[in-house]
DNA sequence: GAGTTTGAAACT
DNA sequence: CAGTTTCAAACTC
């Protein structure tokens, strides 16, 4: 193998270095000579052969001169097999580059280098190669044109050139270069030193090394490789070729290039392109040499700043003084077209770096990647577009960006460049974007109902002008305009927590809106941003309207201890920024700390997703809700999430969070004695009543009118099923509250919006509503939009509650809602004191049987009062429905989480919630419709059980 | 305005 | 999960 192999290895790796077409005869030439200068010969010689063909042009072209670098670097690589090693590539190269620069230098004729280059391809004689790279410094020092013109014969003659010329060569020509090339690659040394034979001896053991290195899998590339240099040089070189093509095969030189052409394989076919386009030549000795080489090589030759010299060539450079740029462009284009065989994407951006690649390479390369980058771009624009503005812009940019790619290489770099930034920008800008949408999205979602912070409703209730969908949706709107991306449905629920609020600035129009106050009436609304908040804070009326007696409607807040980071501070409950009408302490409630608010708040969404959900909720159906809306009034049907604990204000002060809300406590209320004169819960309050009080309660609860009217029936049941699931009439409220707590773990999952309670409330609505409902299919569908209501509760939460939709003021929605969702009732439970985060889950289950058949969760209350005394289910339906619609948000919330997160409950209608997701959307009416299935199908769950009611309320 | 009451929030 | 503590608002005087 050695003396004969490795003669005949050493060439044809230096063949396949220098190009296969080259490579063939070279190697062949060189196995039989090992002289390299000769080849160099060859070189001018299947130069002029390459003039007739394409080849020529390429290599005219200022790319020759890259070429000459290439076949350089080829040469190196080949001539010291060590080319195989990246090492002595790189230190091959930038000799070579020097030598070239010599050459370019010495000749000064830039066609010299870039003739030589392809001539050296046609020569291919890989030995010649090798020889070329001696020589053709020589060469083109010497000659630098006529080296070229030389025939391939002549080539070939010089491939039969013994090394000793070509070391000659090297050390005449190169002293400089050249001997740095030999001196680079040990092989050369040797020949450097010893001569000729030296430098066969160093070619021979070059190849073995080669061989050594060459993977043998890389022959089948290499073969492939060689069809397609030959594609590249097969004109120029055509003759050459099939001894070079004959020699590849035959010989492992071209494994050395085979080495490279695994990369090459992907990046040929670029080179080609590029080859074709401008300076093919040089971009194809790039490519080979790329091929060949690994970029790393690549840039350390580069990085010699030798390529500068060949930057001599005008091809090369069309900016003459960009020697430094030529190399580095070449260096990047090697990078780009190994980053390209590796990762497509990779080299876009190193294209992008490359901007400065030779053009040719650079084209190709650039083409490739623009082409990559459209598609990305294209795919990110899809993406992005739909995002945000920014996005768009971005998109524009990127467009731009091709466009001027395409007019220029340069360009198209920097465009690349650009293009990464781009991309980078779209990849962020799509995060945001897609948060946003996200956000946006499940914000939407929740439509149906209304969200009032306790706080705003009060204000609310205060303030006339804002009423419900006032300054926070106002502010929602507001900035939605801003923000187009976060153009708020108008039906969507405008929900206000200043963590929630940008959720709520991309709310999508959901068929049903939810409004949900935020607390923020009392205080400005919590903007999405802090400026926003900020703004809104200042801004807020909304504050004043509240509380704030001192204020005007808005809330303010005296914390001292809590630094305003607290639920206590109700601006920050609210969402809202503290303003200066606050009289806190220590305020870090304010937008220059939005990063401590952000966390502050990130910690109590931790413990309760819900927690800045609106505490109450209105749900309105869309009639509702436009007139609601238009009136700016909270609804009457509005209620409590959470629902309050109140012992001994009877819900007649303002202790009492309902009663300050100006609402009607509800199921989900554990209230004792509860006497609030907005309503009663028929279901809560009363539950808790019921347990303790019930028939007190009931009475009041009948007082508070109709409310009660369903409770008749219901009451018994209730009472029943109270005793029965609720067992504790704490939990009852707790079971919301309990529930929901858990839940809004879960809901956290989902996406802190759904809190557990609502979900619980929605929850239970649907099992209510579905327990009844036998079927299956029902239940399913039911369950799907179920979880998608739950989802979306989660996202309202306070929604959840609106969701209800019996909306009509006072209780009488209550009951409905009671009635027909447990979810209402849950909602209101879950905002329970206790059940304020998660109850969800419970209150799903709870609800679901207690709802209807449980009276143990706080549903039951509802249940007892409206739930069965009124055709629940209507009532429920719609509002089901609308918590459905508002899915929006449930659906990526809640989908995935919503379900899981509810416990039990959530299981159970987990399947629904996939549904729902289609549903939601679908059917505002037919969604109510689907609640009352969810309902049913949850119950279903539970129906088991006749209802539920029993086996969990008892159960439990 | 100070003190008390209340209930939610937070903590254990 | 229940109980306790902390907190701030609401209320009373």
């Amino acid at each position: 193998m050695d003396s004969p192999d490795a003669v005949a290895k050493p060439s044809s790796a230096a063949a396949a270095a220098e190009s296969p077409q080259v490579k063939d005869s070279p190697f062949l030439n060189f196995a039989s000579t090992l002289s390299p200068i000769q080849p160099v010969d060859t070189r001018p010689a299947a130069f002029v052969d390459v003039n007739f063909p394409s080849p020529e042009p390429v290599f005219k072209t200022p790319h020759t001169n890259h070429l000459r670098k290439l076949d350089l670097l080829r040469r190196c690589e080949q001539l010291p097999s060590p080319s195989h090693n990246p090492k002595l590539f790189s230190e091959v190269v930038p000799p070579v580059s020097s030598s070239m620069a010599q050459l370019n230098t010495c000749c000064g004729k830039e066609c010299e280098g870039d003739e030589s280059l392809p001539q050296d391809r046609p020569c291919s004689s890989p030995s010649t190669c090798v020889d070329a790279f001696l020589v053709e410094p020589s060469e083109d020092c010497e000659n630098p044109s006529g080296s070229r013109d030389a025939s391939l014969e002549e080539a070939s003659k010089l491939s039969q050139i013994n090394k000793s010329e070509v070391q000659i060569d090297c050390r005449q020509k190169d002293s400089g270069p050249v001997r740095d090339l030999c001196s680079n690659s040990p092989s050369l040394h040797l020949d450097q030193d010893s001569g000729g034979l030296r430098t066969s001896q160093s070619e021979s053991i070059s190849t073995k090394e080669i061989e050594m290195k060459i993977p043998a899998s890389t022959t089948k590339e290499l073969m492939v490789e060689d069809v397609k240099f030959s594609y590249q040089a097969e004109q120029p070189l055509a003759g050459l070729k099939k001894s070079s093509n004959e020699e590849h095969l035959g010989k492992p030189d071209k494994q050395k290039e085979v080495k490279v052409i695994p990369h090459t394989e992907e990046l040929q076919p670029v080179l080609k392109n590029a080859i074709k386009g401008d300076g093919s030549s040089v971009e194809r000795g790039a490519a080979t040499l790329i091929q060949g080489h690994r970029a790393q090589d690549v840039k350390l030759h580069t990085g010699s700043g030798q390529w500068g010299e060949s930057s001599c060539n005008p091809q090369f450079l069309p900016q003459p003084n960009d020697a430094s740029r030529v190399v580095d462009s070449y260096n990047d284009s090697c990078l780009a077209v190994s980053v390209v065989s590796a990762e497509n994407q990779t080299l876009w951006d190193q294209e992008d770096g490359a901007a400065q690649c030779p053009r040719g390479m650079r084209k190709r390369l650039q083409f490739e990647a623009v082409e990559n980058n459209q598609k990305l771009s294209s795919w990110l624009y899809s993406d992005l577009t739909d995002s945000t503005d920014d996005v768009s812009n971005a998109e524009s940019q990127l467009h731009l960006d091709k466009h001027s790619v395409n007019a220029s290489d340069e360009i198209p770099i920097v465009n690349s460049s650009k293009s990464e930034t781009f991309l980078h920008k779209s990849s962020a800008n799509v995060n945001r974007g897609g948060q946003k949408k996200a956000t946006t999205v499940r914000m939407v979602p929740r439509p149906s109902g209304i969200g009032l912070h306790l706080n705003s409703v009060a204000s609310i209730g205060l303030s006339s002008e804002k009423s419900l969908t006032n300054p926070g949706i106002a502010s929602i709107k507001e900035e939605n305009q801003d923000n187009p991306m976060l153009k708020l449905p108008e039906n969507s629920s405008s929900y206000q927590s200043p963590l929630d609020v940008e959720p709520l600035r991309s709310s999508q129009p959901s068929k049903c809106t939810d409004i949900i106050v935020t607390p923020i009436n009392v205080k400005s609304v919590p903007a999405k941003d802090a400026s926003r908040s900020e703004e809104s804070s200042k801004m807020s009326p909304r504050k004043k309207r509240k509380k704030a007696p001192e204020d005007e409607g808005h809330k303010r807040c005296n914390c001292k201890r809590s630094k305003c980071l607290k639920l206590y501070c109700d601006c920050f409950a609210a969402g809202a920024f503290c303003s200066e009408a606050c009289a806190c302490l220590e305020c870090s409630n304010r937008s220059e700390y939005q990063d401590t608010i952000r966390e502050a708040k990130q910690q109590i969404e931790s413990r309760n997703p819900l927690a800045f959900a609106p505490k109450v909720v209105l749900r309105v159906t869309q009639q509702n809700q436009e007139n609601e809306e238009n009136k700016g009034v909270t609804p009457p049907s509005a209620r409590h999430k959470r629902g309050c604990n109140c012992k001994k204000s009877l819900c007649l002060k303002k202790y009492c969070e309902c009663y300050q809300a100006g609402v009607g406590c509800s199921f989900g209320c554990r209230c004792e004695g509860c006497k609030n004169t907005y309503g009663r819960k028929d279901g809560c309050g009363e539950l808790i009543e019921i347990e303790h009080k019930k028939p007190v309660e009931r009475e009041e609860k009948d007082l508070s009118a109709g409310k009660l009217r369903s409770t008749g029936v219901n009451m018994e049941v209730i009472n029943t099923s109270q005793r029965l699931l609720r067992l504790s009439p704490v939990t009852p409220s707790i079971q919301g509250s309990n529930s929901g707590n858990n839940v809004p773990k879960s809901h956290k999952l989902p996406s802190s919006y759904h809190t557990s309670p609502e979900s619980g409330a929605l929850v239970l609505p649907y099992y209510v509503e579905s327990p009844s409902s036998p079927t299956n299919s029902m239940s399913i569908n039911t369950f799907e939009e179920a979880r998608e209501e739950l989802s979306m509760i989660p996202y309202d939460q306070d929604q959840a509650l609106l969701k209800l939709d019996s909306f009509s003021p006072g209780w009488d929605g209550f009951p409905d809602i009671c009635n027909l969702s447990p979810l209402t009732s849950l909602s209101p439970s879950t905002t329970h004191p206790s059940s304020s985060k998660i109850k969800e889950p419970k209150i799903i289950q709870k609800k679901v049987f207690p709802w209807r058949s449980s009276p143990a969760t706080p549903l039951p209350h509802f249940a007892e009062r409206k739930i069965f005394s009124e055709p629940d289910s209507e009532s429920v339906l719609p509002n089901i429905r609308e918590d459905d619609i508002p899915q929006e948000i449930s659906d990526e919330r809640l989908p995935i989480k919503s379900v899981q997160a509810s416990s039990p409950k959530q299981k159970r209608v987990s399947p629904p919630q996939r549904r729902l997701h289609g549903t939601r959307s679908s059917s505002s009416p037919s969604l109510r419709s689907g609640r009352k299935f969810i309902l049913q199908s949850v119950p279903s769950f539970p129906p088991l059980t006749p209802y539920s009611k029993n086996n969990r309320g008892q159960g439990s």
